[in-house]
DNA sequence: GTCTATAACGGGATAGAC
DNA sequence: GTCTATCCCGTTATAGAC
């Protein structure tokens, strides 16, 4: 239940979020959006055209969220390889799993383009981002040439993403811990070559 | 709808392991199941006690055969290296994803304890054996002293979970190729040092 | 063993009052 | 803009005939 000052639009937007990421879209109702949002049937049907328009938003939103944390850790402090482990080790919550990994196994989201649009386009920015950031690393010779940075990158960001699979699965963090800190030791050896 | 010569229990095993791959516990209903195993509501109820009673069965025979074909690829020809690329570089139909790796985004498979056991034990089960295969590369001298086996091992199964996700959500089994091309890169690299 | 009929329940959307 | 009442449909399970 969100507080008074924020307007319905917006309660039933965040709710929408949280539930999709905890829960997906197929296994997330309309009653368990109005219920967190503190809304009648009545508000959502009047500010969205029903529960994809409003998913649609709420998933918009949430894309534009993961861009920006991402964003804070590939172009902050430190060398492109420091940027990159950054990127791997300051993930939170793993066992919450990513808002956007997570729906390419919802069905209903593979089948609704307006769904799915976002899910792909940020994590296309994402490896696209973390590939710009290796390509850099490769400029100043902190790894090697001929690296592929398409490649390198791609590996990255799927570590991150079947680290959560695997953590999730165990129940346990320790199991993304892992994961994410074999690709670092390598990225780190691989950059001192 | 599956030829005469199998029992009805098995058809109902085998429809529902397809469906599971596909959709999902959650998305799947009992009439889908039906349908495809070509029975009536009767036979499901008779051999089983209930939807969720057939999905362990189901899950359980996924999970063998997805061991048996991990097994296939980590204990075959080669060197210790070799196979765990073989591994990484042998996985077919990406854009299909993972019939556990899958589950573990389904709320429904998280919360009940029958259906998440093969998905963990199997993940477990993947991690251990690539990390005694690693380990093994170790004492060959193929990797170098000092190598985390288990970090690395969970790197690469992440890898291919991960790349599952690139894959899907760009409709587009070349992330999915990058992803483990990136990684087997690395791993070459690594037994060289 | 397998079938159909039926029931109880919840999801998702609509109608119309306030 | 927001509410409640209502509707239609699919899911899951049960009952009982064959």
């Amino acid at each position: 239940m969100y507080s008074e000052d924020m307007s319905t639009r917006t309660r039933l937007v965040n709710a929408t979020q949280e539930l999709l990421w905890e829960r997906g879209y197929a296994a997330t109702s309309p009653k368990d959006i109005l219920q967190r949002a503190g809304a009648g049937q009545g508000s959502m049907y009047h500010h969205f055209a029903g529960k994809q328009d409003l998913a649609s938003a709420a998933l918009e939103e949430s894309a534009a969220m993961m861009r920006a944390d991402v964003d804070i850790l590939l172009t902050g402090e430190g060398s492109p390889l420091d940027r990159v482990i950054a990127y791997l080790e300051r993930q939170r919550d793993s066992l919450r799993g990513c808002r956007m990994g997570r729906m390419t196994y919802d069905a209903d989201v593979l089948a609704t383009p307006e769904l799915l649009r976002p899910v792909a386009e940020t994590l296309q920015w994402v490896v696209a981002t973390v590939t710009t950031v290796i390509s850099r690393g490769i400029e100043e010779h902190e790894f090697p040439e001929g690296t592929d940075a398409h490649q390198l990158a791609s590996m990255v960001v799927a570590t991150v993403q079947g680290g959560y699979v695997l953590a999730r699965a165990q129940q346990d963090p320790a199991a993304f811990d892992a994961a994410v800190d074999g690709a670092a030791g390598l990225l780190r050896s691989w950059s001192r070559r």
